[in-house]
This record gives C-alpha cells, structure tokens and sequence, in this order.
DNA sequence: CATCATTAGTTGTTTAAGCAACATATTCGC
DNA sequence: GCGAATATGTTGCTTAAACAACTAATGATG
C-alpha cells in the first residue's frame, strides 16, 4: 500500500488530531470548534496542527473520508463477489453512516451534508467500477464507468429517500429496491 | 505539582510503553516479554525505550508504582479524615488489586510480589503517616512515623491472611479486622 | 561445541513535534 | 463604532523521537 514507510510520528500525531475532533464534534457544534480546542484536546501543540492540515474544513474533510467512510467499506471490499447480500450491506452501511453522523455530530454538520454525499458517491461509484471491471474486463471501461455511476447515485438516493419519505425499516426498504439494483447490474452483463 | 513544565511528548511516549507493557502482561509472562515486543506494542522506536527506561525491570517498576498503585489511592487521597470507612476503602482497594494483578498478570509475577508488597506498605505508610502529622501535629514525628508503619504492615498482613487462611468475604474480614486498628490509632490519640 | 538467529544495548544523524514570539484577523462587550 | 480579548496563521529555534547501523550477549539447533 504505503511505499514509502510513514514516520510513526505523524499517523500517531494525525490520529490525536482527528481523534480529538471526533471527540469534540460530539460536544460542540463545528464552527464553535477552535483550533486550540482541537490541539488541547489532542495534547498536541497548536503549531503542529498546521504541519498536518491547512485548517479545521481540511480536518473535517480527511475525518469525513479516512475516519468514518472508511468504516463502511472496510466490510465490503473483502468480498470479491457483488452479491445481492453485499448489496444490503452497503446499503445498510449508508443508513447507519447517516444517522450515526446525526446523533453523534451536532447540528451545523447539515452545512456539509453536500460534501459528505459527493465523497460516499465516489466511493460507492469506486467500489462498483473496480468489480465490474475485474468481472467484465472484456467490457468497454466507459460503459462500465457510467453504470456505476448511476449505481451510486441511485443507491445513495435510495438511502436518502428511506430517511425522508420511508416508514419502512432500512431492511425492509433494501428488499424492494434490491431488483431495479439488480437488473441495472444485469443489463451490462 | 511538576515544576519544570514537561514536554508532553515524553510523558505520552512514556504512557504508551506502560500502557503497552500492561497490555503484554495480560497475555504474556515477564519473562518472555522483549524490549521489542513492547515498542513495537506502542509503535515506539526500540531505542527510545532506553531514553525511558532502563530495562524491563525499571519499567515493571513504573508501572506498578504509577500505573497500578495511584488506582488504589487516587480515592483515599480525598479524604482528609480516615474515618472507619476510609479504612475498609483501603482494606478492600488491597483486597481487589491482588486479585487484579493475579488475574491480569501472568504466573511470573510471584517472583515480585515481595517488591509489590514492599511498595504498597510504603505508600500506606506515607497514607497513614500524613494523615496522623495532619491531625496531630503535636505529637512527636517520629512517634507517629513508627504508628504508621505497624498500621500499614498490620493492614496489608490482615490482607495476606485474607488472601490464605480466610473463608469471610473481604467486607466480613475487614468489619472483624478494624477494631485492632482503630484502637491502635486511638493510643496515639 | 559451533553456528545461526534473535535480543539487548548504544551511537550519530535526521526529522517531527514542542515552544515562544510575532503579526493579522475575529469576535465580543461597552 | 472602538478597544480588548481571543483565534488564526507563521517562523526560528530547541528537543524528543525515529532510524539505521553497529557490537555484545543470550539462546536455540544441528
């Protein structure tokens, strides 16, 4: 993975920071978050925030993607099959990402909620494209690509209407969007 | 407390060498733990460790003193009046961190029980000897130095006997075990 | 017993983090 | 609005930790 071999130092640093902000987020509403607060809670000097990240948005940003999304592919990329049971668990994964984020973090994260949508597209159209690439190589790449991009948007839209419009539970709700899901996946094959 | 402000990156390196010591102990024997088992633990440079410690032995040490000790007295400290309850605290704060240690620690340990034990009278000693100068500073120092050490080596005694010969609960024990040890602090009154 | 391997210490050099001081920039109370 | 306090970045210097390379010692294996 990691070519060149990190200084131990920094991901320790790293993680005091991002950890500390986790922490923070729970307590405080982000734009009530300092910089000092961070570093003090961190234990780490207020200088050395800045040798890691420019400010509290990039902080936030490498939190968002490192920290937490990761957490819902960690499952999923160990599969090499796309089942239908992967396909729950993704789904699954999005809804208690989501509202994981609502209790824990405090309200002016809604701010961000664009940002945080626009990575978990890219990873979900990542993690679709790479299987049907290693599935289809034969296929043309653009083609493969476009499909998952229209995978993600529909399964991370799928997550959205659960919350808003749903009285169904995330499980029921995957059932019946399983098909289309399906079908789509079909079509290219 | 520390006059010289410390520079946080030694006492957080320090702790993650005990922490991951502490970890080491509760699947390993002392003996089979190396330097580098516990810095690669703590994911610190092997030769850091010496600018810490000197050896294993000095470390085991540290954290019996710091690590494991403060936990029994960081309640009793409290108090200022050692009260008949503040007694059972530490009857029972002895109790429960010999079999703390027997069951976290592997076999190995024995061999230091007496440094163990040499080191919890002694801060009982400095427990007891505080409290007594505190609330009698008119008495001779030296006379209540003296109190001190046959309270604290009565106590832990009553605990070992505990430990071998009793079949009472520690709450039974200690109740049958205090009037000895108020009395004797009463002569001293 | 010799050999190979692992561990224990040590040392010189490089790098990341701590620190203090500084110049803006915000925010807050009046 | 204005001044004081607080937050934000930045910089030069100091120190602790990482790293690599080495010797010595202990230990296992044939």
């Amino acid at each position: 993975m990691s070519q060149t071999r990190i200084d131990p130092r920094i991901t320790r640093t790293r993680n005091l920071i991002m950890d500390a902000f986790v922490q923070l987020s729970m307590k405080k509403e982000f734009k009530d978050i300092t910089i000092k607060d961070i570093t003090d809670e961190a234990t780490v000097n207020r200088a050395t925030f800045y040798s890691h990240f420019t400010d509290k948005y990039q902080l936030l940003d490498a939190v968002l993607t490192e920290d937490l999304m990761t957490k819902i592919f960690n499952d999923i990329n160990l599969h090499d099959e796309l089942s239908e049971e992967s396909i729950i668990k993704i789904f699954l994964s999005i809804t208690t990402f989501q509202s994981d984020l609502s209790t824990q973090c405090k309200r002016s994260y809604d701010a961000f909620m664009s940002s945080i949508e626009a990575k978990l597209k890219a990873q979900l159209e990542e993690l679709f494209c790479k299987h049907l690439i290693k599935n289809q190589p034969q296929e043309d790449p653009e083609t493969l690509r476009i499909a998952s991009v229209m995978l993600s948007w529909g399964i991370y839209g799928a997550s959205v209407d659960w919350q808003h419009n749903s009285k169904l539970t995330a499980e029921q709700y995957i059932q019946k969007a399983l098909p289309p899901i399906l079908n789509g996946m079909k079509l290219i094959k």
